[in-house]
DNA sequence: CAGTGGTCTAGACCACGTA
DNA sequence: ACGTGGTCTAGACCACTGT
């Protein structure tokens, strides 16, 4: 391990460090989701580190849910299982009943440059090209939102390519260009139907909808998708937890 | 520390004993927020475990927000100032400018017995009594949400002898009932602003609102406060990490 | 300078899952 | 029985804060 930067100015912490360098192994596809690292005292040699030190990296990686720890079994890059979507990434709930993961009906696939929203969201230059997946979404049979994906072209390349869009759009993030979701920020308003989400949706003009806009980011914290959804919660809530 | 439970059977690891043993002298109010813990190794001392067992107590409960560590001055009982109630209790930001910390109006204070959602979310027996307080809130001068607060008449003795209900209530459900909120969880839904809205909100029949239901738990994970609000989200979004 | 939390190490032993 | 992660200990040294 690179211990120059454990000087009094810029001090680094060295399990800091050992997480940067297994990051950087994850990011180059070294250990794919799924599979299982080495053991800590593995990584520990390979590093250079003592077994502890490895052990907060790991720590920290499992906090932010990147690793899975089973103990008695080993350390595993997590998946994108739709057990995890739904408990992790999807936030809404049915008012009473069963949970189900969220069926999905892609109505179009476009391309175009970025509107100033999606710029923004995503940071990208102007011009820039995106990609645009449009959805409904249902719970069981019940209709519950529209949405509309947006992609940079650069990142996503020949994505206008694929047969079918899958219900679990991370996994394919994932597996086809190697983009790991680690974190994700949602902005909820509530408005009123237009005459788009009446025609998709079958309610009224003037029916209060949950606009949510999402921003998913990578393993490098740079930002990867932007979402928005339009959502009915006559029958529906979303849940935050704020601990 | 008693270490008996430490068998095979039901083994509970020592630093969640020390965990639990650190809880229960800040319910009992040994130490009020705002002061400082003693020292680690003035900790393990007193419980007859390492420093290390000790830190890892200390760690998991600033993890949960419990506790403030700062490096070079001690470990110490989070209060709640206003900085920490907008940052970690209050997810509605504006859309552009400053954010700032809400100002309450307080409208009116009654007691009653609860309704079925208050009996539900406080764990009430049937027929218990309930203090409910209504208020209107402000962003700046913005007039943004109304809400209803509702606490159970037992546990909040002589609430309705207060001259006032201050601005941040959970500064004094600490200060005067020794109840710290530690988790909260909220369910949203988009509604259709009704007659009472558009009478305290001042806005049309109809309008897209954002209703939040809010239940609060103290240090034993036992709901304490259940809180209805309907906000106008024209200027104003609710802000969700999915992290 | 003294005292606090933060990092890092090394080693022992325990609980868990699998073979 | 073995290998994994999980707990616990003990001690050294570093970084930060206030006096």
């Amino acid at each position: 391990m690179d211990v120059s930067a454990d000087t009094k100015l810029g001090f680094r912490p060295l399990y800091l460090q050992v997480r940067e360098e297994i990051t950087r192994h994850l990011a180059s596809g070294r250990w794919q989701p799924g599979t299982m690292l080495p053991s800590e005292q593995e990584l520990a040699r390979e590093l250079g580190v003592s077994q502890g030190t490895v052990r907060k990296a790991l720590d920290a990686m499992t906090a932010e849910r990147i690793l899975v720890r089973r103990q008695g079994r080993g350390t595993f890059v997590a998946e994108y299982e739709e057990s995890r979507i739904l408990f992790q990434f999807f936030r809404l709930y049915p008012d009473s009943g069963e949970r189900l993961f969220p069926v999905s009906k892609v109505l179009g696939l476009s391309s175009a440059s970025a509107n100033p929203s999606e710029r923004e969201a995503l940071d990208l230059e102007p011009e820039a090209a995106v990609w645009r997946i449009s959805r409904l979404r249902y719970h069981g049979s019940e209709l519950i939102m529209r949405e509309t994906l947006s992609l940079p072209v650069t990142r996503f390349t020949d994505l206008g390519k694929l047969d079918e869009i899958p219900n679990n759009v991370y996994r394919l993030y994932s597996q086809r260009w190697g983009i790991t979701i680690t974190r994700i920020t949602e902005r909820l308003k509530a408005v009123a139907a237009n005459e788009a989400d009446c025609a998709e949706l079958g309610c009224a003009v003037g029916t209060p909808l949950l606009e949510i806009r999402r921003v998913a980011f990578d393993l490098n914290r740079r930002p990867v998708e932007y979402r928005e959804s339009r959502c009915i919660t006559e029958n529906m809530h979303y849940a935050s937890d704020l601990s």
